[in-house]
DNA sequence: CAGTGGTCTAGACCACAAT
DNA sequence: TTGTGGTCTAGACCACTGT
């Protein structure tokens, strides 16, 4: 079947499956969170598009397949104490300020990512006040800051209440979690970052050079 | 709760929060995704151990979090035909033979990852033939390949009947796929690698040099 | 209004393990 | 035998949308 295709309504399934309705919705929720179909609630459930692929880091020139239009919509900008897990990051203290971005990162409209940013206030006096719509990292580089190595964490989430609605999945569909660190070349962390992305929609890739590691698969 | 600690059996949770079963399951089903609990068929349900964290593309001695024992064993082995995937990577003919390696892996007797992995049998003539259950990377180096840059793509999917049992999870569980790409020095590709982990026992992690790539956030 | 998916109920039977 | 999670059933009501 074609992407955008119907399938059958759930009640057809379970008839001609001979199944109940709740068993075919089972089946249908499998191929779901493999991405394979999706369900709107008034409309009904279709075959989907493939999933996209980004790179790590998700930068908008380096979507690898699913050729479209790039986007970020900042949700919400803030300044505020650190907290634990930024201040860990940054190596500050906990109510040092930073500022705190979240986008929404779109694909051919479709949302795919919420992205949440925290970079250190003092470093980047008025970096809220200005275009935050593009590359973030450019904006860094007009702060006099090359960025040099990004470690990043993943692993496999539930979309809760908040994030869910936001990238238009329901509440409970998979997600992948990044937690980002980003540093520059003097080895400061400059960036911290909390990524979710629809696991039904997106791969993520990585290039990874080996260099003085060679050893131990 | 404490790892290990049982929660009330679910027709109890049903009576307690005044629910059906089917609903006092679902939210349990949340939270075992999230990897928060584990179930027993008989014995019921239980708080579980926190995620490992793994380096993506190297393993036994790279594992950040959890400490314990990391063990692989050799599921089986077997030479044929490269098939359309791995010729692609090798850049080779799909009849070129290949050695394919499957493995589970565990971290403290748990399974976490089973690794299925391709080289090209020519480079590598009686690879198969030996010592398997260490690391593959340094059988390599005994060839006189020197390796280069990994990439690796990773997506979410479901455990499937096959593989399911392999890492002792339920048919549906969610699962973390990557596909892996190693090249040597040569910019040749060495090794092709199929790896499935359990989404709720495993993180992964990532360093990565941004080098001459710096750019669009 | 009819049709869709989303949710929930109150049962039922199964396999399996421990007692 | 008892108790566990795993699965399935045959309904029900809801919110929402397009006609």
């Amino acid at each position: 079947m074609s992407p955008g295709e119907a399938l059958p309504p759930e009640r057809e399934l379970s008839v001609t499956h001979e199944v109940s309705r709740m068993t075919a919705r089972k089946a249908l929720s499998v191929l779901e969170g493999e991405g394979l179909i999706f369900r709107d609630a008034t409309r009904g459930t279709f075959v989907a598009k493939p999933r996209l692929t980004l790179r790590v880091g998700s930068f908008s020139k380096e979507v690898e397949r699913g050729g479209g239009r790039a986007g970020a919509e900042v949700i919400w900008t803030r300044e505020q104490p650190a907290g634990q897990a930024a201040a860990q990051a940054f190596g500050c203290d906990e109510r040092d300020p930073v500022h705190v971005i979240q986008r929404l990162r779109r694909w051919d409209d479709e949302p795919v990512a919420v992205e949440t940013t925290y970079y250190p206030a003092n470093l980047l006096p008025g970096f809220l006040d200005d275009e935050l719509h593009g590359s973030l990292w450019d904006r860094l580089a007009e702060y006099g800051i090359t960025l040099s190595t990004t470690t990043a964490t993943v692993e496999v989430v539930t979309l809760d209440a908040e994030i869910g609605p936001l990238l238009q999945a329901r509440q409970g569909a998979p997600g992948l979690h990044m937690t980002r660190q980003t540093y520059d070349v003097t080895g400061r962390c400059i960036e911290y970052a909390q990524d979710v992305y629809r696991a039904d929609r997106v791969a993520l890739t990585i290039d990874r050079p080996l260099h003085d590691r060679v050893g131990d698969s």
